[in-house]
DNA sequence: TACATTTTGTTACTATTTTCACAATAAATT
DNA sequence: AATTTATTGTGAAAATAGTAACAAAATGTA
């Protein structure tokens, strides 16, 4: 089953509903939140439809009963380690970054290949490439980011991969080779703006 | 017509083109492309048949007739002036970046709210927000990207809008309310995270 | 030159996703 | 209690995307 639209939504609608919720809504309609996430309410009905989340007829939905849901589809009962490769201008801003805590998700070590960004003066500790494999078994890591050169993407991606990890977001720009039970998340800037002016320049 | 995924696939292969004429190929036919991008060879061939770019029967595309074609689509005869809104994490990690420059996307400019921001010790000037509008029209900029807290995103698309830009990259986690004729692309890092998370986890 | 081989280009097919339509039902109103 | 109204849930239809099959064309070979 192709689910990969539909989980980007209802990943989409959680922050909606956050959002809903801090605004003192406690129910919702399927076409207030279609609007605020800028899908229709069909659409909403049918994806929370398809994992069997149920609303009240002309009640609409309890915004912390679709929430719980969403905590249990996205298994948000605890966090999620995260590592990251490459502590350059991409790196720093992730792991600077405060806003993935409410989303679970904690980058609990760096790496790099630079000794002089092996240093304590970052919020989260930054070691030696070497020490992936026994960081990732001794946090049982499973997700990891690359944010290195372009160069050294495949030879990150193979020692990622060599020492467990199961999925990769990848801000290199080029297609990493790997065996088809990896999943690897391109986040690819460049083209990302690319299409971006295209769509907008084509009208 | 709906166009997305083509559109991007071809930008992969772009930057594959790139690669495999920088190791010496001249001609590539659909499957090594295919493998390259990860992506069928009967996929190559219709990408490319849906853009009227044409191979020869039994000697495959011509890496530099392919290269051609895209920078048509892709409108790579000129740079691309593009401005930023947001000089703090993400902002200056994209500033600093180089990789802009080959696929003719130039930062022109950037904003902050921030008095200590503006100063011209980056590598591109940061002005007060108040100066967007002048500088949109002066450069004639259609595309920015947003890079400024949550709470304050919404504001400055509404500025940026009324300042004549088109096209939005917002890196700020939540749906920007926007006419239909703006194009919006969201890159939410957290949601990319989760989406790898559940599809790594759920096998 | 005839024949075999390879690879494109396209059409036909299959799968998936989105939209539409409306019955079912809960709530509100008379 | 009956009626009206609003909203969900879903099955059917339409749109889109992706895969497969294969004829057409280019190249090589006997
Ligand atoms: N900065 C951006 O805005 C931006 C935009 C688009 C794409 N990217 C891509 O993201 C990646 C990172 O970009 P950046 O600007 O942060 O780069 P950067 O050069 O600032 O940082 C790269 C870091 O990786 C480290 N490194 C190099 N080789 C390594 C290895 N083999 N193992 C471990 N660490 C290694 C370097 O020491 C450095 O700290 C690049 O592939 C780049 O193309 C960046
Ligand atoms: N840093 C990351 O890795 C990361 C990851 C995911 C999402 N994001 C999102 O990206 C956005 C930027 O993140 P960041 O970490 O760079 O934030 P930041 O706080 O480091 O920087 C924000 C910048 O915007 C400026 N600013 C604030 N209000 C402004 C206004 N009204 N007009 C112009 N400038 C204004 C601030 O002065 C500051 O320089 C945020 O919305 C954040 O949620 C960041």
């Amino acid at each position: 089953m192709y689910l990969k639209n539909n989980i980007r939504r209802l990943l989409v609608y959680r922050q909606c509903l956050l959002k809903l919720k801090e605004l003192g809504f406690e129910v919702i309609y399927s076409y207030n939140l279609g609007r605020e996430a800028s899908v229709s309410p069909e659409q909403v009905r049918k994806d929370f439809s398809k994992f069997g989340i149920k609303g009240k007829r002309k009640a609409g939905y309890e915004i912390d009963h679709l929430l719980e849901a969403l905590d249990i589809i996205f298994k948000k009962d605890k966090d999620q380690n995260v590592i990251l490769v490459g502590m350059g201008n991409i790196g720093k801003a992730l792991s600077n970054y405060k806003g993935f805590a409410q989303h679970k998700i904690v980058i609990c070590a760096a790496f790099d290949i630079d000794p002089s960004k092996q240093t304590k003066s970052y919020k989260i500790p930054v070691y030696p490439v070497e020490d992936i494999s026994r960081i990732v078994k001794m946090y049982h890591v499973k997700i990891a980011i690359i944010a290195v050169p372009k160069p050294a993407a495949q030879e990150v991606c193979n020692r990622l991969i060599a020492s467990g990890i199961q999925g990769i977001i990848n801000f290199s720009p080029t297609n990493l080779k790997h065996p088809k039970n990896i999943f690897i998340n391109n986040i690819d800037l460049a083209n990302e703006m690319e299409s971006l002016i295209y769509f907008t320049l084509n009208q």
